[in-house]
DNA sequence: GATCTCATGTGACGATGTCAACCTAGTGGC
DNA sequence: GCCACTAGGTTGACATCGTCACATGAGATC
């Protein structure tokens, strides 16, 4: 036997699992309110009792990720460039492994209370520039860690987007992941020994 | 009266003018292929005679958005650094104007015939390297290229999501921009008088 | 043990993408 | 100048989906 409490809470971390399985497995498009309750094993009408609506239960899916995003940031070791370029191999890894999940977390935030997406996503990113302020002088911290993390979202979302299998740039995103963060951290300021 | 080419060909640019407008207006959840046909004069099943469903109609907007970057990106006159910086300007400012156009075109290449999404963005992009040829060394083209246009997607698509309303990154994505040009285009080589 | 309270199940409805069949107005041959 | 042809366009129909109102039944509260 279990509680009301517990088995609600069952529920509604099974709708997120199956919800993240469904993305990842076939895409936005392959998300259907009915095959997430479906492979949860409740009815159609269920998660409405966990979420607003659809695009509500895809932005908590994408928040769950921005928090793990967060822990893999916070258990990074090392020197703090060891840590900066740990960092935004997570962010890569996940790009890759879980797109749609990834485009889902820096596409534009939906569902009723878009603030838990933005909420989320801000705690990842301030994880972030702790890192970045051992590495640059404190006026460049959030003009240096901006641009390293928006940078490296968009030459990922490139790949992603199979930008980098064209020919055209006759380069690959680890590549200019790699010169990004050279540039910035090693080149510039080179504030490690 | 007209001819019969001539009709169809009209049709096919109200449908896409149309779709363009929906999705400017109130998002891709907005754009219904039964409005889109409303709004050029059409019929619900007038667009199948002209593109295969619904994601190729709106792919075929994308390339056209690319296209336009394009001749702008054609149209830059100046220095090197003038010209580089007014390119990116643009696809800055498309990602401003016209967020979800924007985000189509930078988003998964969709429907069927995901190629001429491709190429469309291909030609884009070489147009802005042989912008940026005439800037940097020649075997950095590609590499500094590459890094400033997913760059700066990356910064102007956070940008999209609200990620500089938070505070988080203290800073603007005009800030951002400056920053990675002036790095890459005028810190790291100054390769113009 | 009676009542209450939610989480869940179910029926229903409107909207949407898509297709098959039909229609119609230009088009080319005689 | 007439006629069959053809491609673009219309209409009806269907399956699917998100969503809601209502019913239900099992835990919670007294």
């Amino acid at each position: 036997m279990v509680s009301r409490a517990e088995s609600a809470a069952a529920t509604r971390r099974a709708l997120l699992d199956s919800a993240a399985e469904l993305l990842d497995e076939g895409g936005p498009e392959a998300v259907t309110l009915r095959d997430v309750a479906a492979r949860a094993g409740v009815s159609r009408g269920a998660p409405y009792g966990h979420f607003a609506d659809k695009e509500s239960l895809l932005a908590a899916v994408a928040a769950e990720g921005w928090e793990r995003l967060s822990n893999e940031i916070a258990a990074q070791s090392g020197t703090p460039s060891e840590r900066v370029r740990g960092a935004l191999a997570a962010l890569v890894t996940i790009g890759r492994r879980h797109p749609h999940h990834y485009r889902r977390m820096l596409g534009p935030p939906a569902g009723e209370e878009p603030g838990k997406l933005i909420s989320a996503s801000c705690r990842t990113q301030e994880e972030f520039l702790a890192i970045v302020s051992e590495l640059v002088d404190e006026c460049d911290v959030h003009r240096y860690g901006g641009l390293l993390f928006t940078g490296v979202s968009g030459i990922i979302a490139a790949e992603l987007s199979g930008h980098f299998e064209t020919g055209t740039w006759r380069t690959s995103a680890d590549e200019l992941v790699d010169t990004l963060v050279t540039i910035i951290a090693d080149g510039r300021l080179q504030a490690e020994g």
